[in-house]
DNA sequence: GTCTATAGAGTGATAGAC
DNA sequence: GTCTATCACTCTATAGAC
């Protein structure tokens, strides 16, 4: 719910009606209420990004490999453009200083990862951080039009230009 | 207020305080709500672009220096990241579909007058069309990077990477 | 009187919390 | 299921301009 409609619109009302719980099983499973369930949702996918994207980017032996493996991963994980980012919306939203702590977490871990698996690619340093930083926006930006445009081949389109960018 | 908390963000109260008008006055002006008056918004944030950016994107002979230009106007509208993209923030939201259309017309034109003006500065059609797609996308992810990382810098730094690459 | 702009109490629906 | 707060919104009353 929260990766399909963000953090705001994913009401109470809705979860429930998606999981068959009622408010008084959501609550006792999650007796912080709706910021925990978004916590909990933002930490599962920082574990889903660790294991699938950033752990090939540090241990691939073969840093190409690893960022052909990091794109492919992502544009799975967002479904080709038709899935959005709960981290990217809620960035956006008026929710944003609750989290925004586990935002730049995310965020900046991304970054940084990347940017090593630039430098072991033969970048200098800067010139890592700069592509890394830019990838890592662009993908962000790549969600947005697609959502915005309706079209979500636009995202696809922009993971082959990032890519060709990094490789 | 749409600018500073998104559409779902910018509640009537709110606009209601930072207007200093009522609820009467409101609706008065606005006979259609809260919908009407984010439509409006984004008819000014049309004109505001279409005046400031893609106009001298038409018209200045250098298409280079017509692109500088572009980029300089978004990183003052967008107080150098400070300030958020209202079409951005609707893109993420749950409220897209009832302004699909508005959407796409303005991510749309501006991915088509940047792409002429790439083809005046002796792209071919089909690199500037990519070009124009991945500069508007670029923009859009930096603002969500530059939110979600609580750091307006990495917006100016993308815009100037933006730049070097329309070069 | 009429028109336009105003304020703000009050509507039902729904939010999240419990 | 109930609670309160708040949502977008409606309605009535009223102000001053012409």
């Amino acid at each position: 719910m929260f990766r399909e409609h963000g953090y705001e619109g994913a009401s109470l009302t809705r979860i429930g009606r998606a999981t068959g719980l009622g408010k008084g099983s959501l609550y006792h499973l999650f007796p912080n209420g709706k910021e925990q369930m978004a916590a909990e949702v933002l930490a599962e996918i920082d574990a889903w990004f660790e294991e699938n994207v950033f752990s090939p980017l540090r241990d691939e032996p073969d840093p190409r490999l690893a960022i052909r493996l990091m794109l492919a991963r992502t544009d799975a994980y967002f479904l080709s453009g038709r899935r959005v980012c709960l981290a990217g919306t809620i960035a956006l939203a008026d929710a944003r200083d609750q989290f925004a702590e586990r935002l730049s977490g995310y965020f900046g871990e991304w970054i940084a990862t990347l940017t090593a698996a630039l430098v072991r690619a033969g970048r200098s340093p800067p010139e890592a951080v700069a592509l890394a930083e830019d990838a890592v926006a662009g993908v962000q930006g790549a969600l947005v039009l697609a959502r915005g445009l309706g079209d979500p081949g636009a995202f696809s389109r922009a993971l082959e230009r990032i890519g060709a960018r990094l490789g």
